[in-house]
DNA sequence: GCGTTACTTCGACAAGCAACGAAATGAGGT
DNA sequence: ACCTCATTTCGTTGCTTGTCGAAGTAACGC
């Protein structure tokens, strides 16, 4: 039951929804992330670790980043189940489909550490 | 997406959901959940108000009493897609189960103001 | 009408949560 | 080793939320 209820308040952040929107387009970085949210980093790194504690999304090092992305394989997880439910609920939200126009358009080079 | 994290946050409290199992066995008044739950009426009447915002449960008048009912029948909407997923989810709770049970020992006339 | 019963709304309180900046961690590059 | 940069953790602040009891509605029965 608390995982349960931990799943769907992790859902229940229009910030956390907009990351979930985010990393349909790729895995995205810390501070790729921040950049389009316009939060800080600190609360970014909040949010996905909220995320990924619920295992909506998996995290990777790389070097110097940390990439994040969807958890879609799933492996009978609920929140395996109801990802795709979300991810076509925010096609059709214009705040996602604006953070994922601004995904294409952001490099973790050329914005983080300016 | 306001609307998306609404519903979120009414299916991220254990209460909730334990109303929610509850009716799927029947429609129920708020006294009989009260007895179940073991939470003050008020308590229940405010966590029923926010499932039927929304649209996750039907609320019906007969007479002294008002039903709460499982709104399965959706009409497109989110809440109807993801409520039989939720429903299943809870079939593995035992804390749910407990609660089902209790629903068939339930009567609203000898239950209700004693 | 009047009282009773089922429910909702109001007001208050404690706990939880999102947000930030500052300090701590960890991995490269020089 | 040192410095830098990306990220995490900590401490705080302000807002939200679950809970209760008391007061307010609404409908039945006498």
């Amino acid at each position: 039951m608390r995982d349960l209820t931990r799943l769907f308040k992790a859902l229940s952040d229009p910030n956390r929804l907009r990351i979930i929107a985010m990393l349909a387009v790729r895995p995205l970085c810390v501070c790729e992330i921040t950049a389009v949210l316009g939060l800080s980093t600190s609360t970014v790194s909040k949010h996905l670790s909220i995320l990924r504690d619920v295992d909506l999304i998996l995290d990777e090092k790389d070097g110097k980043w940390v990439n994040y992305s969807l958890n879609r394989n799933g492996g009978g997880d609920f929140a395996a189940e109801i990802l795709p439910l979300v991810e076509s609920r925010l096609d059709g939200e214009s705040a996602a489909q604006r953070d994922r126009q601004a995904v294409h358009s952001v490099d973790r080079h050329s914005i983080c550490g300016t």
